[in-house]
RNA sequence: CGCGGGGUGGAGCAGUCUGGUAGCUCAUCAGGCUCAUAACCUGAAGGCCGCAGGUUCAAAUCCUGCCCCCGCAACCA
């Protein structure tokens, strides 16, 4: 048994997400989360709410309530939509918890007290209207290249010509429109990522099985210009956790609070924490999964996020973890993931478009958007959710190659049997056949999930149910129970042990159909690996009742799918 | 010459590292079955692997140049 910490990027607070969010690092991780377990390991699957920031503070003046209540709000929101995704976090926490407030600043204190944070005066735009300073990006005005009307003081998206906000013709605050701003001086502390450059690079070196997109991203940032820059982590914002050194004041550095990215990572850490102290555990009980001595240097670490999460995990959160000088464990393993479009475009919060977690789940159960999602995840390039193609890969894979199996199996065994398991008379070359040919599958799958190679694995899973249809197929009991009933029953009875193992090898992608699989049988069973496949497939006791299920999964139809179509088409 | 990813039969993808008769799923067409959710099974047709050169006995795969699409990746998250 191996000891698996796996964490997802954790959802940033301001609203629900959408589909592309959720496939992009929650979605894999409770898969690999969920095949680990399985597989008899011990998992610690980690996940929470990303809460500080100026987005969070807009989103909640926006709702008109104060910042902490929205985040309470919005966090349980996630916290159930997560739930009814199935998303089997072992923790769900958030990066404004107390746990995770004296974490982060005890980092910084470390930080400081190894020389590796410098304190630095810049100039930042400050808005009288809004009462607060602006993130360049919050900025616009006309960019004095091309003189496009909406430039954002960080970029202009026009020219693409990078930016200072003060280079900006006419400046105003992208949030009110007041032209009403000023240049203040205001001091920041700097991460010294800079003194890093060649220890990241040997030990992102060192990583042979990262997705090139991982590498190439994190290889990016510490050779471009001049290399790897020093970042500011701290921010002029009322909401975040307050700069101090540890338990210490920092002196200078009042009334600022550190930047989200600095905290949001660490919050992976805190969660742990937050779970042993929901759990009434004891602090060796989580630092057991991340001090190296405490218990920690057999845990392997994955971490799942989409690619703009990648500098932050490659580099940044790396130097906070060896800047600490203390034994905290570092990932193992990056899976990051390209974006998925939607129908010929991205999806826009701002114009409705797309499909949003809760709305997914008012249309179809939550297996119908895990099995596509899995087996359309943007792996290895950005790729798109089409209503064509999700509704013909629902329709083909769970309904017709899944559902259509149990429902012609039961019901045949049930109309000549009665429901009641048939007896094993004794396997023939056919069953033989089957039994190794499912085995080199099963095989492959367990390959492919071992290395998260999840479109690949999901191929494989479906290759497996469609071998159940080849079967019967090629047995024909129809034929057989003419003339010979034992044989007939030989064929459903491994037919039905057919459904129990595919109940229990697909519940990391489809779980509540894999739990409804396993329900067939009234057994109250969990999933369950199959160690040995001869066993796995004559563990049905003849005489055992079994129910004939309602339709696991239903097709998708030409109307619904339309309907579908022109409501989350969005406004334009 | 901003950077990264991608360009393979109608659609979605694998194969490229480690050159050697181009593979999978869906859609199409034909046949079979009739237990089943008009589902299932079998077979066929369909591609000069973005373009142009080069290396090689041999290139989707290696090298050079070019074209096209997607994304923006720390100071929004």
């Amino acid at each position: 048994m191996n000891r698996i910490l796996i964490t997802s990027a954790i959802p940033y607070i301001n609203g629900i997400k959408h589909l592309g969010n959720l496939v992009g690092s929650q979605l894999p991780s409770d898969l690999y989360a969920r095949y680990m377990r399985l597989r008899g390991n011990e998992v610690m699957f980690i996940c929470a709410t990303d809460e500080h920031g100026t987005p969070a503070e807009l989103a909640a003046a926006k709702a008109n309530m104060p910042v902490a209540e929205y985040c309470q709000e919005m966090y349980e929101v996630q916290k159930n939509l997560a739930k009814e995704f199935r998303l089997s976090f072992d923790y769900f926490g958030r990066s404004s918890s107390k746990r995770n407030h004296v974490l982060t600043q005890h980092f910084a204190g470390q930080l400081d007290k190894n020389g590796f944070v410098s304190e630095v005066e810049e100039e930042q735009i400050y808005s009288f209207t809004d009462e607060r300073f602006l993130p360049d990006r919050y900025v616009q005005g006309i960019c004095p290249n091309c003189h496009y009307e909406n430039a954002r003081g960080d970029q202009c998206e026009n020219c693409t010509k990078q930016l200072d906000p003060t280079d900006l013709i006419e400046p105003r605050s992208a949030i009110s429109g007041s032209t009403e701003l000023e240049v203040r001086k205001t001091k920041h502390l700097y991460l010294r990522q800079s003194l890093f450059r060649k220890q990241l690079e040997e030990w992102i070196d060192s990583k042979k099985d990262w997705p090139i997109l991982t590498t190439s991203i994190a290889k990016k940032w510490l050779h471009d210009d001049e290399g790897l820059q020093d970042r500011g982590i701290t921010r002029d914002l009322d909401w975040g956790i307050p700069v101090r050194k540890g338990k210490d004041p920092w002196p200078g550095m009042e009334g600022k609070v550190f930047y989200v990215w600095f905290d949001a990572p660490i919050e992976y850490i805190s969660a742990t924490a937050e779970w042993a102290d929901a759990n009434g555990k004891s602090d060796a009980d989580w630092e057991r999964w991340w001090r190296t001595d405490k218990g920690a240097s057999d845990v392997r670490y994955i971490q799942f996020m989409g690619k703009d999460n990648v500098p932050f995990h490659t580099l940044s959160f790396p130097v906070t973890i060896m800047g600490s000088n203390e034994p905290w464990k570092l990932v193992d393993k990056i899976k990051a993931f390209n974006y998925l479009n939607y129908d010929g475009g991205q999806f826009s919060t701002s114009l409705g478009r797309g499909i949003f977690m809760d709305q997914a789940l008012e249309i179809l159960p939550s297996d119908y958007w895990r099995w596509w999602l899995l087996s359309h995840i943007p792996e290895y390039s950005d790729s798109e959710f089409t209503w064509d193609n999700f509704c013909e890969g629902v329709n083909t894979d769970l309904a017709n190659v899944l559902g259509n199996f149990v429902s012609r199996v039961t019901k045949f065994c049930s109309s000549h049997f009665g429901s009641k398991v048939p007896g094993n008379f004794g396997w023939t070359g056919l069953e033989q056949k089957y039994t190794a040919n499912i085995e080199q599958n099963l095989s492959d799958y367990q390959g492919f999930m071992d290395d998260i190679e999840i479109r690949k694995a999901s191929q494989s899973l479906r290759k497996i149910w469609a071998l159940g249809n080849e079967y019967i197929q090629e047995a024909a009991p129809w034929v057989a129970i003419k003339t010979d009933k034992n044989r007939a029953a030989t064929m459903l009875n491994y037919s039905l042990n057919l459904i129990r193992f595919f109940g229990n090898i697909s519940s990391p992608f489809i779980p509540d159909a894999s739990e409804k699989l396993l329900g067939t049988f009234k057994s109250g069973d969990k999933p369950k690996w199959p160690e040995n496949m001869d066993t796995a497939l004559t563990s049905l006791q003849e005489g055992q009742e079994f129910v004939v299920p309602e339709i696991i999964f239903n097709k998708i139809s030409k109307e619904d799918s339309e309907l579908w179509k022109n409501r989350f088409a969005g406004e334009n």
